[in-house]
DNA sequence: AGGTATTCACATGAAACTATTCTCTGAGTTAGG
DNA sequence: TAACTCAGAGAATAGTTTCATGTGAATACCTGT
């Protein structure tokens, strides 16, 4: 396309009608003024804070459910309600709002203690510091004011999965050292065993009281995606049973509503992109796919090299037969390294390694016992045919010669 | 034939190690008054 | 003498290695009939 056209190509771009009308409702984090269908757990959730707008220090709360069941929209909206109404009063509430699984910001035991201070107004430097510094930190930030301050934590089973229960420990005994002010945790996770995990003691100071959030029905899905596709898309912009299909889908995956917003958006961009009018049925379907292929070929392409030498090594097995094992795929690998001047990994990290894209949902692998013959991992590829190629092709790039 | 022990090939867990990135601190150096 | 520079110590972290232990069914071996 030359400059001309690039030009006309914009041009009809801007002057085509747009399929939405408001795209930011269906990205996530988005707040909606109202939360349908969780009416049950903001009361729950409202009564147990409440306490907060009369200085006193509410019970720790620990609320789960499934992803997308709508437990940190819900949080939110009251946690953003509680805020107005303090600020309108002159209450000394503070809510601070942490997503324990944001890479590098709040991941480890340092950081989520670090970007809590820099949430209170305190920068603090990601690394160089001893831990009891931060922690000395964020108790004279919080100490600086008299308040109830709210942390809440969000996917705290991620974070506490990877660096064990100090993290909880410390900041459940932190009200002990607090003079002015005074703190509440609310923890959100996905895992509802993830308790039983926890140092008893921290256990029960954690989950003083618990709230649980159970999957949306199909019904409940549809309404959801028919308020936020009315405030999304233009007037007719979608077809007869597209928001079905979408919470149709979603609801086979344990009625998670933040996929089939997803869905609903995807579909849209497709729809756009095509310059039809309206999204039909089968954008919803190549949407479905496209959300999957995108996913697993993004996290494909932010591994390391070696990672992809023993993805490159599994593919090329598994071409061959189905039900290659981890032994078979790590001989071939360090083949791999030493053609391509590599220093091979261990086997044990490629066993992690193969563990992992397993998790990733790349790979469908069994432990299986063969007898005499030992205990290995039954391996076998499961990526989408085009996603697959896709992946091949990069792989063949990355290393021919 | 039936029961028990052995064996294999890794899986899995925990601890230790390495490299990197960052802050803090104190000694040495420099420039201006 | 204050301001600046720089090296070294100490800390968090990610990615890995090393070491130790666990696993489960096919196979080998043993025992009694």
């Amino acid at each position: 396309m030359g400059d001309r056209g690039l030009l006309g190509f914009f041009e009809a771009y801007l002057s085509k009608d747009s399929i939405f009308a408001d795209k930011k409702v269906l990205h996530a984090g988005y707040v909606p003024p109202h939360v349908l269908h969780r009416d049950a757990q903001m009361q729950q959730l409202a009564g147990m804070l409440a306490p907060a707008l009369k200085h006193e220090k509410p019970s720790n709360i620990f609320i789960y459910g499934k992803t997308g069941t709508g437990k940190t929209l819900t949080t939110t909206h009251v946690t953003q309600q509680m805020e107005q109404l303090a600020a309108d009063r002159g209450i000394p509430l503070r809510i601070i709002h942490v997503n324990c699984k944001l890479k590098r910001v709040a991941d480890t035991e340092y950081r989520l203690v670090a970007q809590v201070c820099k949430l209170l107004g305190h920068e603090m430097p990601a690394t160089g510091l001893p831990t009891q510094e931060i922690y000395d930190a964020l108790q004279s930030l919080l100490d600086a004011y008299s308040a109830v301050n709210i942390i809440v934590l969000d996917e705290v089973d991620e974070l506490i999965g990877k660096t064990g229960d100090d993290l909880l420990y410390n900041l459940t005994r932190m009200n002990a050292h607090l003079k002015r002010s005074q703190v509440c945790l609310v923890g959100i996770s996905n895992n509802s065993l993830f308790t039983d995990t926890l140092d008893p003691r921290v256990r029960s100071s954690l989950s003083e009281e618990e709230i649980i959030f159970p999957p949306y029905n199909a019904m409940e899905l549809q309404e959801i995606l028919r308020h936020r596709a009315q405030a999304a898309f233009a007037s007719n912009a979608l077809s007869e049973g597209v928001v079905e299909k979408c919470a149709a889908y979603a609801a086979q995956d344990h009625g998670d509503a933040r996929r089939a917003i997803e869905l609903l958006r995807v579909a849209g961009e497709l729809a756009q992109r095509e310059g039809v009018p309206a999204v039909q049925l089968h954008h919803v379907d190549r949407a479905e796919e496209t959300i999957d292929a995108d996913r697993i070929f993004k996290l494909f392409s932010t591994q390391p090299e070696q990672w992809h030498l023993v993805l490159h090594a599994t593919i090329v097995l598994c071409d061959k037969r189905q039900g290659v094992s981890t032994g078979e795929i790590y001989e071939w690998y360090h083949q791999a390294c030493k053609q391509h001047g590599q220093r091979p990994l261990t086997q044990r990290r490629v066993s992690d390694i193969l563990a992992e894209m397993d998790q990733l949902g790349m790979l469908a692998t069994q432990v299986i016992s063969k007898g005499r013959y030992g205990r290995t991992r039954d391996i076998a590829i499961n990526i989408p045919p085009s996603t697959l190629e896709q992946i091949k092709a990069a792989l063949a790039k990355e290393f021919s010669a």
